[in-house]
DNA sequence: ATATATCATATAGAATTAGTAGGAAATGTA
DNA sequence: TACATTTCCTACTAATTCTATATGATATAT
């Protein structure tokens, strides 16, 4: 029960934007060289992010990527959710339940239901915004 | 970030062998025509749970399988760790934080963190009692 | 015009998942 | 002892997913 790279580069990348200056568009190619991940690949993760309006984009020079809300209103869950395709442990949870045929009989799916509970209580409390004030606390904002 | 097959079956088996009289084996085979899963299949899983010593089998005819232990002395969690590998959602979460180069400055590995303490909130507090209460509760026990 | 970006799509190697398959070894019972 | 039953062990495989790489088209600021 893994987070693939898509989630984990996607709020990399995510959180990339809300550090930068949001006047200003970030290129991909700078993103991928700072966080060390291929740049054709987080190609492939922003269009996702960008078909479904969580950034846009500017082409030609000078052009990028900026966030189209405000840190605070980016649910990590839902960032994870749109690259992962899913965030629930198990199917049934999501499912109808009269999909899968042991359902109504089944224990287990209890135990999944509250699994799923959890993991929604984390990754939909936290926002983008959160991201980037622990950032800020880990590199160290000296500034006053 | 789904749980596979091995754990969600290592679970339905541990339930039954719960649910079973406990001073007689219980053979694969009949678990698994119950459970509808493939038996060949139910034999590897099981042969994880006897070499971690989570049940003992007897073999030849009258043989099966059964708990070692009492069902509340079972953590789900212990149960899924062993069958899936692991349960952290990143690995970060789980290795030394000088095994990843941006651990000390990455935020993210906070969100990890608290998603890899909810994910255990719940599978390490739920027994295999629990479950088999939960069965029963969803079975309906009409007896008195 | 040209250089710089994004945008779109195809391809591919590696790893994981979810089993199948075949037989060896142990053991209770007739 | 012979036999049927059950676990035990290991190898194999088809399908899918993961993690990219590669190529070129399209838009645009200068």
């Amino acid at each position: 029960m893994k987070i693939s790279t898509k989630g984990r580069y996607a709020l990399r990348l995510m959180l990339e934007l809300a550090m930068s200056d949001a006047s200003r568009p970030v290129r991909i190619r700078e993103i991928a060289e700072k966080q060390n991940i291929s740049d054709k690949y987080l190609e492939q993760i922003i269009s996702t992010l960008n078909k479904a309006g969580f950034v846009r984009s500017v082409r030609g020079p000078q052009g990028g990527y900026l966030l189209t809300r405000d840190p605070k209103e980016y649910l990590v869950g839902d960032i994870l959710r749109l690259t992962e395709g899913s965030m629930v442990p198990v199917d049934c949870v999501d499912k109808n339940i009269f999909d899968c045929p042991r359902a109504e009989d089944c224990a287990t799916n209890i135990l999944w239901c509250k699994l799923d509970a959890a993991i929604r209580g984390v990754i939909d409390n936290v926002t983008l915004d959160d991201l980037k004030d622990w950032q800020i606390a880990k590199s160290g904002d000296y500034s006053i």
